[in-house]
DNA sequence: CTGAAAGCGCTTACAG
DNA sequence: CTGAAAGCGCTTACAG
């Protein structure tokens, strides 16, 4: 596809201003050399009448600056996910770079799709969030500055991570939950190939069995990080339950905001009936669900911490880990 | 910022595959010219060996095909807004091009900045999901395709536009609640520079006035598309209320989201108590906010035919506007 | 079918 | 301080 770009280039700033286009160039750029003051009002003149911009491409490709991101994120239904990936624009906005975006969708196909596409474009940097494991990946991250934000890939342990301590998390919360329920509690985890699911299931089975209260095989099951899924299961679930769970604890809002729905159908008040809880605190919660307990994830400081630390791999330094506080979040 | 790039470029590839670029980069593209079978072998055993990748820097400075579009977006708070957002990022990616994402914040500098950023890089075409009129969207568009969605530009009549009619359906809506309740009605509408805002409130106003049932000044209040601007807008009209609004009519669900939660900080029952209509219907309420009563805007159709139409743009062929059919979901 | 060469728009040593 | 030239990685007429 053909682009019907401005056709003024370095060249006509250069000839409309009687100067060379080396001129052009340093007058443009603060510490590239040295210009003359007369030079300078020449080109900036000539570059206000012709309303010239430099041509982007020009610049990357000799060298300078490629200034651009790259974002793959897993779910595009995951607010939280996108609560993140918006913060992370505005940041890498506010220095002047751009951001591409990605959606994996929790497929090894398409991020590697993805990645490919990154990889052509020699973007400065990726942020992933929730990656899967994929061949590209590992290849990818030998050349260019990569951080995982949120998850973990077993295979990949040394990639920098922004993220939570899901397990101690997790059974921070089961203790909150058996303090609060004294009645049966379903369980609903996020699929065990996700290092982040993973811990947190552990995370509250530990805590539950410490406490004498273990979770029964029949009351637990896998979704995926889905409302869809999630609503599949408590279906699945509350279906055999013989009384109603006195809470559902889910491995993420996407999974709870499922039960939740079933809960209705069932005629179950939330939280009276059945309390639910979930896991990262999707900023909408706040406004649409009142009803939901979880984990605040603090996907403002993941931002942040996540653009601090690409800004310092891109310039050659290396990063440790950033393990970030979380809330316990009991809304009555 | 330097990124690491891989070193491999074509000449590396063609050194090893013992022929010159040109025959290397006339196999990798199919349509260019002949190769001799044994040249494509040769070349596709050599980028195989070097795993080699084109670098799309090179290949867009030569002119062809800069398959990158960019997307800016007004409120990253608006979960309706992402999922456009994503929904052409999704087709755009399967088209082999990739979105780079901006965020205006409804703001005329932002917007600005973010168009200069978008032309510097000689992006092929934009997608304006809400857009403000500012001075630079008037000169990106005569050298660039651009799109509006959702919202059209008074200044900028000629722009290309996806979205529904929203007067009429504002009207229609209005039927709906009328005959729904016969209590008194609030209205908390959308900011009046907006085109869409504007259409939907003369569509409620006409509508109310025509059945004899206006809605007096003192019930009627401009929000910020925001869920706190709702929320402040419904604490001021709830405060100088006689008697409880049988139904609170709102510019957008986000709105609606926040005079929401100041009924239920009241101890309002909604729908029984107060009813609360919105306008876009995020793909969210279906499982968060069963309360709600909305005009649906279909999002997926609008990523569908936006794609459709920029492709169009791309190649230099005309485009006529896309007035979609919505749906007014009245939930119980 | 194939290669040498020009050129996309820029920056940066290199001379002067 | 300034300009001519090289070169980033590619594609595409142009000859052969």
């Amino acid at each position: 596809m053909k682009s019907k770009a401005p056709k003024v280039s370095i060249k006509d700033v250069a000839q409309a201003a009687g100067v060379s286009i080396a001129s052009v160039s340093r007058a443009m750029n603060e510490g590239t050399g040295n210009v003359s003051e007369a030079t300078r009002q020449k080109v900036e003149k000539a570059i206000a009448e012709l309303n010239y911009r430099p041509n982007w491409i020009g610049k990357a490709l000799r060298g300078h600056s490629n200034n651009t991101f790259a974002m793959i994120i897993s779910s595009i239904q995951n607010n939280f996910f996108s609560a993140v990936a918006w913060e992370i624009e505005r940041r890498l906005n506010d220095e002047g770079a751009a951001m591409l975006l990605f959606n994996s969708n929790e497929n090894m196909q398409l991020q590697d799709r993805c990645l490919e596409e990154i990889r052509s474009r020699q973007v400065a940097g990726v942020f992933m969030l929730c990656a899967v494991d994929s061949p590209n990946l590992k290849e990818l991250a030998e050349h260019t500055p990569v951080i995982l934000i949120n998850r973990q890939i077993d295979d990949l342990p040394d990639l920098p991570f922004v993220g939570i301590d899901d397990r101690s998390a997790a059974s921070e919360l089961a203790k909150a939950i058996m303090r609060e329920n004294d009645g049966p509690i379903a369980l609903i985890h996020g699929p065990q190939t996700s290092n982040t699911s993973r811990a947190r299931l552990d995370g509250f089975r530990s805590e539950f069995e410490r406490e004498g209260r273990a979770i029964l095989p029949e009351n637990m099951i896998e979704a995926e990080l889905s409302m869809e899924s999630g609503y599949a299961c408590a279906v699945h679930l509350m279906n055999t339950a013989k009384t109603p769970y006195s809470a559902i604890v889910c491995g993420n809002d996407q999974i709870a905001y499922g039960a939740y729905r079933r809960c209705r159908e069932l005629g179950l008040n939330v939280p009276q009936d059945t309390a639910i809880y979930g896991f990262d605190d999707n900023p909408l919660n706040h406004w649409l669900a009142p009803w939901l307990n979880t984990v605040s994830v603090p996907h403002v400081r993941y931002a942040e911490e996540a653009v601090e630390r690409m800004k310092r791999l891109v310039n050659g330094q290396t990063v440790e880990n950033a393990i970030l506080p979380y809330d316990i979040i009991l809304r009555r």
